[in-house]
DNA sequence: TAATAGTCAATAAT
DNA sequence: ATTATTGACTATTA
């Protein structure tokens, strides 16, 4: 079969349930459809539904833009609807394991910052979505699931039980317990309270620690080197999620009434984050965040404790915010981190300084985009309206006045539609992350323009 | 070489 | 029972 015929079928097979006819605008060109993908690997040894041949990965290189985010929401609902879990949906759909599942539901990133690998998953989900017979076939699922699960129950209850037990015999119950076990499964780190403070604050004041300052770190709370790393990997990359999914929301929260439909949908209001305050942000120059949040809450968290952390303690004086009632604003208030000496690990040449920025550029649209699109409940008429015309900006490009690029981020950041009026204060904590994301991009274009160089942004 | 992206899997929290 | 969180790993990418 004509490679292009299969293409075009699938290609709508995909298709999110609105049309939305944005081709006009196509966008993404270089998509070259080249199946790079033909290589080795088993590909897609899931459901995918009856479908023949073309591996996922082909769908994906070829699917449209689809709306994370709507999505993930309407997958939520009929998951919830029908009693369905995520475990369940996540190794009969997607192959992902549920922790996965659960983390992709609740911040799926935009289209447009997914890999191709990444995207698997939503095109999955986009198929299971449009398949009328989902929920039956997952329904079946679990009941042959719990058929089995019964059986084996039965069979262990009434025979002697055969497996199970693997070690057993020897090894009584041992007061050692499964110590001396070969090692075989490491404990499994779970940071403190107090030591997750510490690494926050260290992030804030560099998000991109030199391997000094890691090993600083590390032994100051007395963790290894690579936990610290991992550590730093996975909160910059988590700070980047949440700021995705707030412009999203944020951009979203206008109208919302519609055509409400059954089920109410995830209320998810302000997740307010903790008292990590507005990580993320802020290395690149002027103070401008420190934002104790909350007002009038949880204000006071667990502050004082002399505990085991109190090598961080000891050598940087907290500096915390004692008066939360003050949020004011905390510059980088001189306790360095660890160890006074610290200063900056200099090196990094392109893209450095304030790392955890994504991309507003990007990001706005997108925002806009997945609102507009997610708004619509599932299935049905009224989709969006709004065409292309201002989406242009999401892509490098490059030679443009640095200034005339930063002013287009910022239009496009601060355009995001803040009319439907009912906001109060709560926005201030996503305001101020927004600015200081603000500062930091403007603070690399600054520099990037100063110097000249074309530098590929990838907004 | 180091950063990012995507996941897993243990375990916390509901 | 499920769902959410999160340290660690693996594969990519620049």
């Amino acid at each position: 079969m004509s490679s292009s015929e299969s293409v075009k079928s699938l290609t709508e097979l995909v298709q999110q349930p609105c049309p939305t006819i944005d081709t006009s605008k196509d966008g993404k060109p270089p998509e070259p459809s080249d199946p790079p993908a033909s290589d080795s690997q088993p590909a897609t040894p899931l459901p995918l539904s009856g479908h023949s041949a073309l591996s996922i990965q082909e769908l994906v290189a070829m699917s449209p833009e689809l709306d994370t985010y709507g999505i993930t929401k309407r997958v939520k609902e009929v998951l919830t609807d029908n009693n369905l879990g995520q475990r369940l949906f996540g190794e009969t759909i997607l192959g992902l394991t549920q922790g996965s599942v659960s983390d992709l539901l609740a911040r799926p990133k935009p289209w447009h910052k997914l890999s191709l690998k990444g995207r698997e998953p939503f095109v999955r989900m986009q198929l299971w979505l449009n398949d009328p017979n989902n929920v039956e076939k997952l329904m079946d699922m679990k009941r042959m699931e719990k058929k089995a699960y019964m059986k084996r129950r039965h069979s262990s209850v009434s025979d002697s039980q055969p497996c199970e037990p693997p070690s057993v015999g020897i090894d009584y119950s041992q007061g050692a317990s499964p110590q001396p076990q070969h090692q075989l499964k490491k404990p499994r780190v779970v940071l403190a309270p107090e030591e997750k403070e510490a690494l926050k604050r260290a992030y804030q004041q560099k998000p991109y620690p030199s391997p000094k300052t890691i090993e600083e770190l590390a032994t100051q709370l007395n963790l290894k080197t690579s936990t610290v790393i991992n550590w730093f990997h996975n909160y910059r990359s988590r700070i980047r999620r949440e700021l995705f999914i707030e412009e999203i929301q944020a951009g979203s929260q206008g109208q919302a009434g519609a055509s409400d439909s059954p089920s109410a949908r995830s209320g998810r209001a302000a997740p307010n984050s903790e008292g990590d305050s507005c990580d993320g942000v802020e290395a690149a120059e002027g103070p401008g965040a420190a934002d104790a949040e909350e007002s009038g809450g949880p204000a006071a968290a667990a502050k004082s404790q002399g505990g085991p952390a109190e090598a961080a303690a000891a050598t940087e004086e907290r500096e915390e915010a004692p008066r939360p009632a003050e949020k004011a604003e905390a510059p980088p208030s001189g306790t360095p981190a660890p160890d006074a000496t610290d200063d900056e690990g200099r090196p990094r040449g392109p893209a450095d300084g304030p790392g955890p920025v994504p991309n507003p550029a990007a990001a706005a649209p997108a925002a806009g985009e997945d609102a507009a699109t997610s708004a619509a409940p599932p299935g049905e008429g009224p989709c969006r309206a709004r065409d292309g015309a201002d989406r242009s900006s999401a892509l490098p490009s490059t030679s443009a006045p640095a200034a005339a690029r930063r002013a287009s981020s910022l239009q496009s950041l601060f355009g995001l539609p803040e009319a439907a009026g009912a906001r109060d204060s709560r926005d201030n904590p996503l305001r101020k992350k927004k600015a200081a994301n603000l500062n930091s991009i403007i603070h690399r274009l600054e520099k990037a323009a100063s110097r000249e160089e074309p530098i590929e942004w990838e907004f």
